[in-house]
DNA sequence: GCAGTAAGCGACCAATCGGTCGCGCAGCAC
DNA sequence: GTGCTGCGCGACCGATTGGTCGCTTACTGC
């Protein structure tokens, strides 16, 4: 890999915590500056304008809470303990994210009036997750893991549009309580109005 | 009351959608001119600075949006209906709020690495929410209309986190239906988890 | 209606914003 | 090792930022 191709990944890396924090807006090219080690010319020989930055910055970050949010799910068998592990992970995520919380939360409350481009990339992100979501979803009703009355877009949305509220309170409150609160009350929906119980006799292991 | 007071509210009146919208950095001075009518020193004659105007912005916003929320909700006896009252008003609340979304939601977010006053005036306002929540809760649990068991600050914090999060990925999508499912969810919980329906032989009405 | 004060104007300020560009050095292919 | 070019620097740009203040005008209490 080329040293320019290096310092570009390297530009994202650092810049993605800054917009992730403070916002496209609060983020001045003085504070990625200072971030990147970089003078501006710099970091403009990579990107066009600050906004295409913050949106590569955007992908980057999300990539990385996806990744951690599904963690370990593959080589669950049972789909119902795979979206219980999805809520356990992110109720448990916190080291090794970009900092700042949510890309898909910030950028959308950040953008949802104003900047075009970057709404369109958390509408994306957030289309991304639920996709992955409906996909495990799908598979277990297949499977008869999972109730065939389950509407597989609506329980994605549900734990979703859950998951991100609870985190907004817990960022807010600096306590992890909601969050964890949140993801013991989805789990507890999953066990009961989503994990189809009498087929195929399972071990009925609580 | 003087021409003064008078101007001063209609600042605020006029800004608190401006800040809702745009967030606290990406609302200018120069936006706050052309949605007031006023020029810069008409406004700083009523306030120190943006920070403060943002402050009594959000105080107005956030108002508005809490009293939208419990409307016509102390005429409700039963203390679930009246939870369930409150959900709806949620779902519902389209006009006649300040534009730009949740001003709860927003500030948090806009505020969660810097502007400590506005994160400040956040957290108060999630612990009014909370409150008032909370004070119907343990009104029902006393009543006998809601289980004993029931953590009227969990049951409150759910509450708000569900519908919070349901509200992001509503404005996000420009669809009404997270929104709509969200209350569904939480009205569904409140019959089976929180209702207390044993006591008092109260006619079970559906 | 008059006097005094409250209120709004708008020019002005330094600082910072996002962005440009020519220069010179350093990394790379040969 | 040499020559080319990819790369980073940093001075510079006009526009805009939040904020100040002296002046005039409009309101208000008497």
């Amino acid at each position: 890999m080329r040293k320019g191709e290096r310092t570009r990944q390297e530009i994202i890396r650092k810049a993605a915590p800054i917009f992730n924090e403070k916002g496209y807006d609060g983020a001045a090219l003085s504070d990625l500056m200072r971030a990147t080690g970089l003078e501006k010319g710099g970091i403009y020989r990579h990107f066009d304008s600050k906004e295409q930055l913050a949106a590569e910055a955007f992908d980057y970050a999300w990539k990385v809470a996806l990744d951690t949010r599904f963690e370990g799910t593959q080589e669950i068998s049972n789909t119902v303990d795979r979206l219980k592990r999805i809520v356990w992970n992110f109720r448990d995520q916190r080291s090794g994210l970009v900092p700042g919380g949510c890309p898909l939360l910030n950028t959308a409350i950040d953008s949802d009036d104003g900047n075009t481009k970057l709404r369109a990339k958390a509408l994306a992100a957030l289309r991304s997750w639920l996709k992955r979501l409906q996909s495990v979803i799908e598979e277990g009703k297949r499977r008869g893991e999972i109730l065939r009355g389950v509407d597989s877009s609506e329980l994605g949305t549900l734990i979703i549009s859950t998951l991100e509220g609870s985190l907004m309170v817990s960022r807010l409150r600096r306590k992890d309580d909601a969050r964890d609160l949140a993801s013991r009350h989805l789990v507890e929906y999953l066990e009961t109005h989503v994990r189809a119980k009498e087929s195929k006799m399972r071990a009925d292991r609580s």
